[in-house]
RNA sequence: GGGCGGUUAGCUCAGUUGGUAGAGCAGUUGGCUUACAUUCAACAGGCCGUAGGUUCGAGCCCUGCACCGCCCACCA
């Protein structure tokens, strides 16, 4: 067979992927005689396009699943998209932007139209990207989080929850993006440390406007809304002025000092200004005490008309503006530095603004407590283990979810309202459109704008991907599923989540494990993404490498946080096609028509060389370590131990002893088997290129995809005979390192002679043969060490208790010896020079430093390269 | 404020029952040996952050400290 000397990567992944396609390897189905393994994807983002980070997930997804299918179990990987509310929206609005539109222009029926017709698009072309990567998914049964069944399950879970009481709607203070224009969960408010300035402001009393009561505001405008001055009841400064009337600066609003145990006398005056509709803190306070509560702002975050002569101001503008009047009147105590937590929108990194709104929340505890007792139980398991605890302290500490968003796209919130019926009773929360109020039979019923958040649809992802609850055949096999793969910022997104629901609605845990892997970032350390213009594109590396470099590369890397940049992936690339060079090499020798495995059963242990016999025990005792590893989720783990069998032994070792015998059949036999095992073993890793060469072997049909893993055979596996190559391995390095010092090519042929215990003499006997092929050596004698007759001038080599050594004439080492002396003089006269250099630049003072900075490495060089002369020519004088 | 992770060769990192420090890349030297220059051979390079402790023995276990990074929290 004439196969070209570079792997070909484009070809072949286009081949397979084909191929492993138009023949459903991946599809799956209800199978009692096996046992079922389930993974689910975690969705991506229909926004765009893949990244690095999908690529981590998917391909440590893929290994797994690759793996046990070969182990022969059921194995299911559920593919599938997200519809990402809030992200995909943004999207599409910018998208209408670059019309001169907005999508209240286009009305809710027209921009959801434009919505789906994104969907189609760029759903596909995620899954299209992911098959590129090589991932094994059933693509059969792709779902997408607002399919019909998907989104009537959904509808069902929030009637259900309502109908449980653990819904409710009202009014609070969520996080509001002013870009975005709608609520957030607290997880989606990011919180960044930021540079701000802490304000110190007077606010004169009502009696007495000579004297005043400082507060502090890290955010100036709210004082606007302020409707109190709060102080510790128990706060000695503080404590006769309770109850007196201050009167508000600027808007010379009346407001009461009052006393609440929430206070922290310690910080800062004492007193706090208090703002209840635009901080949760002073929320609260104003509940307790009953306070007014004034919005003074637009959900675009403008000033209304609540703020006076402010209205209509950005809330910057706005900041501003107000210390700059309080200045004016005298009000403005101080301003200090102030490094402070600030919330951001997690889809457009706009300032969140706490804002007070009707929402509608999921109750958490109740639905926490089995979610913590199944992780305390050890029934869900974190990998790494210390993931657990950050799990357990977020649900302990968990807050009621506000679920409701003010956007279009996603699912819409299942509720009604009666325009007739009162206030508190107009609420009708149904599975389907509901023809009339059940209470007085009004018809013209108004449903809720909002839809849910995109959370509340993917937190029943692992079910509601089997179609349940309809499906119970699917639903009983597949589910629960065995693991989750995902990175540690999603663990409060999704995987608490989805714990949850579980348990709720199904009765189950999702999924027995879960993977969490480390965050792809940049050679420097900063997360990759688009905007900051570092992003490695994975299309890209595997149109330059090939996706078994990026897959094998990026997971040779994955042990906590990858920090990628383009060469690394160079590793890979070099070992797929040191697969195929390896493969090259040994079709070139062997028959087209050979039935290896058949003639590989019936081989004898006598029969075998010792390197053969070596190379079956290396690969065996790989496999177990490699095995063990996956089921370990250790992966990177497996991927260096592949490594090191594949290059290091078979074929530097074992391909180069075996290279002249591969006209014989036994060592064809042997070098097509482990190779043809090899390349099980490694296809999880590596799909493509295995699947390539697999199919060039002698008699190969089909696909490796439903082969089955190499069976271990712990019996071939022989430690005796691993050490002796060991042994024999350093005994050639230590040969060639002979010959490297009496500058003796490598091809040219040599005497050498063994000095040995008596017990090595029929080591050395036994394995002369190889020894002398590969260490090209000619002549080989053996003496032990009790008569051993070393000449004075010998160059030797000490390999544990096996001495070697090439005899050298005088006349040789007299003039390597003259040569390093005249080196040695002149690398002395050049020390001289610099150091002299160097000493009239800091005399004169006006050399300019980069030139003094390379004559003090200079100097160092040189000294390091004297002293290493001084050694050799020491060396020399003491034979 | 609380928690977590890291600190090992110039760079990126392995190092799971505590037993004489490893890989890849970069570097130096030498090879076009018809499988592979995406290669082969050889070399060099580490008080394993710091101070103590446990132990016959510590990169690994315990304690303190320093620096870097991440997460959580109602830091007016």
């Amino acid at each position: 067979m004439d196969l070209s000397n570079r792997y070909n990567s484009k070809e072949s992944e286009e081949k397979w992927g084909r191929f492993w396609e138009e023949n459903h390897l991946f599809h799956t189905e209800v199978n009692p005689d096996k046992e079922p393994f389930t993974v689910v994807i975690p969705p991506p983002n229909i926004t765009g396009i893949l990244h690095m980070g999908h690529a981590l997930n998917n391909t440590l997804q893929d290994i797994l699943v690759r793996y046990k299918r070969m182990k022969g179990l059921e194995t299911l990987w559920m593919a599938g998209t997200d519809h990402a509310g809030i992200a995909t929206q943004n999207v599409v609005e910018k998208q209408i932007a670059r019309e001169g539109k907005k999508r209240q222009d286009l009305g809710r029926e027209e921009f959801l139209k434009r919505l789906w017709a994104w969907q189609k698009q760029y759903g596909d072309t995620i899954i299209h990207q992911l098959k590129k990567l090589g991932s094994s998914c059933d693509w059969d049964r792709t779902r997408f989080t607002m399919d019909e069944h998907y989104s009537q399950v959904v509808t069902s879970v929030f009637v259900q929850l309502y109908e449980k009481k653990m819904i409710y709607r009202g009014q609070h203070i969520i996080n509001w993006c002013p870009r975005c224009q709608t609520a957030l969960s607290d997880e989606e408010a990011e919180h960044k440390e930021v540079k701000g300035a802490l304000y110190h402001f007077r606010y004169p009393f009502k009696d007495d406007p000579a004297k005043y009561v400082t507060v502090a505001t890290t955010r100036p405008e709210t004082m606007l809304g302020d409707t109190a001055v709060a102080v510790h009841p128990k706060d000695k400064r503080y404590k006769k002025l309770i109850g007196k009337i201050l009167i508000l600066p600027l808007m010379n609003r009346e407001i009461k000092i009052i006393a609440d145990e929430y206070v922290d006398p310690k910080f800062g005056s004492g007193a706090v200004k208090v703002t209840p509709a635009h901080d949760p803190n002073d929320f609260e306070i104003g509940k307790r005490h009953d306070l007014e509560f004034i919005n003074i702002m637009h959900p675009d975050a403008r000033l209304n008309e609540k703020a006076g002569r402010f209205a209509g101001m950005d809330r910057f503008t706005a900041r501003k503006e107000v210390v700059n009047a309080l200045k004016e009147l005298g009000a403005l105590d101080r301003i200090e530095d102030h490094l402070h937590s600030v919330g951001h929108c997690y889809r457009c990194h706009t300032v969140v603004e706490p804002y007070l709104s009707k929402q509608w929340f999921v109750k958490m505890k109740p639905l926490a407590k089995p979610a913590i007792e199944v992780v305390k139980k050890k029934k869900i398991k974190f990998y790494p283990a210390r993931w657990t605890k950050v799990y357990l302290n977020w649900m302990e500490n968990i807050r009621d979810w506000c679920i409701s968003r003010q956007i279009w796209w996603g699912h819409r919130i299942p509720v009604w309202y009666c325009p007739v019926c009162p206030e508190d009773k107009n609420v009708i929360v149904a599975n389907m459109t509901p023809q009339e109020c059940p209470r007085c039979h009004s018809k013209k019923l108004i449903q809720d704008e909002d839809v849910l958040d995109t959370w509340f649809s993917s937190w029943l992802w692992p079910f509601a991907t089997l179609y349940w609850p309809q499906n119970k055949k699917d639903v009983e096999y597949f589910y629960p599923t065995s693991v989750l793969f995902t990175a540690s910022e999603i663990i409060f997104f999704w995987v608490a989540r989805m714990i949850m629901a579980g348990l709720e609605f199904t009765g189950k845990i999702p999924f027995s494990d879960v993977y969490i892997h480390g965050t792809v970032r940049d050679d420097k350390g900063q997360k990759m993404s688009k905007s900051l213009g570092n992003a490695l594109d994975p299309l890209e590396i595997i149109n330059e490498y090939g996706a078994d470099a990026l897959r094998f590369s990026l997971i040779m890397n994955s042990g906590q946080d990858l920090f990628i940049s383009k060469d690394k992936f160079e590793i890979g690339r070099n070992f797929a096609n040191k697969i195929w060079n390896a493969t090259r090499l040994i079709l070139k020798n062997v028959p087209d028509n050979m039935d290896f495995q058949k003639q590989f059963a019936k081989l004898k242990p006598k029969d075998l060389d010792r390197e053969s016999c070596w190379i079956i025990s290396r690969f065996h005792s790989t496999l177990a370590a490699v095995s063990r590893a996956i089921e370990q989720y250790r992966f990177s783990e497996a991927e260096t131990l592949i490594y090191e069998f594949f290059w290091g032994n078979y074929c530097d070792w074992y391909l180069e002893m075996s290279k002249d015998k591969l006209a014989q059949e036994t060592t064809q036999v042997v070098a097509l088997s482990v190779l043809e095992q090899s390349l099980k073993m490694m296809h999880p890793f590596m799909p493509f290129v295995t699947e390539e060469i697999a199919s060039k072997l002698p008699g190969h049909q089909g696909s490796l995809v439903r082969q089955s893993w190499p069976n271990l055979k712990k019996r071939l596996i022989d430690r005796e005979i691993e050490t002796q190559m060991q042994r024999l391995i350093e005994i050639i390095v230590a040969v060639r390192n002979l010959r490297k010092e009496l500058n003796i090519a490598l091809m040219e042929q040599i005497d050498i002679t063994f000095s040995v215990d008596k017990e090595d003499i029929a080591f050395i006997e036994d394995y002369s043969p190889v020894l002398k092929k590969i260490a090209k050596i000619n002549h080989l004698s053996c003496t032990t060490k009790d008569q051993e007759s070393i000449p004075p001038l010998a160059k030797i080599a000490v390999v544990g208790t096996i001495k070697c050594f090439i005899p050298v004439c005088v006349e040789d080492i007299q003039k390597e010896k003259e040569k390093i002396e005249i080196q040695y003089q002149q690398k002395l006269a050049a020390l001289e020079r610099v150091k002299a250099r160097l000493q009239n630049a800091d005399f004169l003072q006006k050399a300019p430093a980069p030139v003094v900075e390379k004559d003090k490495l200079t100097q160092e060089t040189l000294e390091r390269e004297i002293e290493e002369l001084k050694r050799t020519i020491d060396r020399f004088s003491s034979r």
